[in-house]
DNA sequence: CCGCGGATCTTCT
DNA sequence: GAAGATCCGCGGA
């Protein structure tokens, strides 16, 4: 009984390379996470890139903080940070050390355990709402503020290739929820998926 | 389906 | 002291 994913996470090569890249080829990737009746597992349907230099609208901007150390640091960890005080958004540390860059996961198709999310997620009244948008799919996968700087090579949070997957579109656009440095092109999505944050 | 406002608290000014 | 990488429920069309 092989799960629908490599078991083998993707190596930290895959995310020292550029976030706008990184943000567009995690799509259709697996994200797991432990949860208390086996994995909670959502392919990748919807990311947003966040840059070093000029991006106004990344967190990393203000330099580095406490908040912001872990975008600073080494590729492949989690950076989560609270949303207006309520929520949390899971993203993936991005190009090489020193370098600002991160991809915030914004939407999530689940694919395994879904019963849980169902009770994590109570307020979802279809599937597609469990892990359709940033702080929903946190909810869903029991992702907290403890896994801030988690190493996505060893867990609790690791990121798989899909053991087989059909070809998708990609869509590109601006990012969503801002209101700085709002023109560029950093959000990318799989078209026609119903999990997308925004979908109609 | 669409727009509006409240919740809630950390971070940076 | 204000804003914020959001979500939900409400009311109206």
């Amino acid at each position: 009984m092989h799960p629908p994913w490599r078991l083998r996470p993707l190596p930290r090569r895959f995310f020292a390379r550029p976030a706008e890249l990184v943000a567009r080829e995690l799509l259709g990737k697996i994200v797991r996470r432990a949860g208390s009746e086996g994995p909670l597992a959502g392919r990748i349907v919807e990311t947003e890139a966040y840059l070093g230099g000029d991006d106004q609208a990344a967190h990393a901007y203000v330099g580095v903080t406490d908040r912001t150390r872990v975008i600073y640091g080494p590729p492949g960890h989690a950076y989560v940070y609270l949303s207006y005080g309520i929520h949390t958004c899971l993203n993936f540390v991005a190009e090489s050390e020193g370098q600002a860059g991160c991809v915030l996961i914004r939407a999530l198709e689940p694919v395994a355990g879904l019963d849980e999310m169902r009770l994590r997620r109570p307020k979802a009244r279809r599937d597609r709402d469990l892990a359709s948008g940033p702080g929903k799919l946190t909810a869903a996968l029991g992702v907290v503020l403890g896994d801030y700087g988690a190493d996505l090579t060893r867990g609790p949070i690791t990121v798989h290739e899909p053991r087989c997957s059909e070809p998708f579109a990609i869509g590109v656009s601006r990012r969503i929820g801002i209101t700085k440095s709002v023109d560029l092109p950093l959000r990318f999505f799989i078209e026609d998926n119903e999990h997308v944050s925004s979908f109609r």
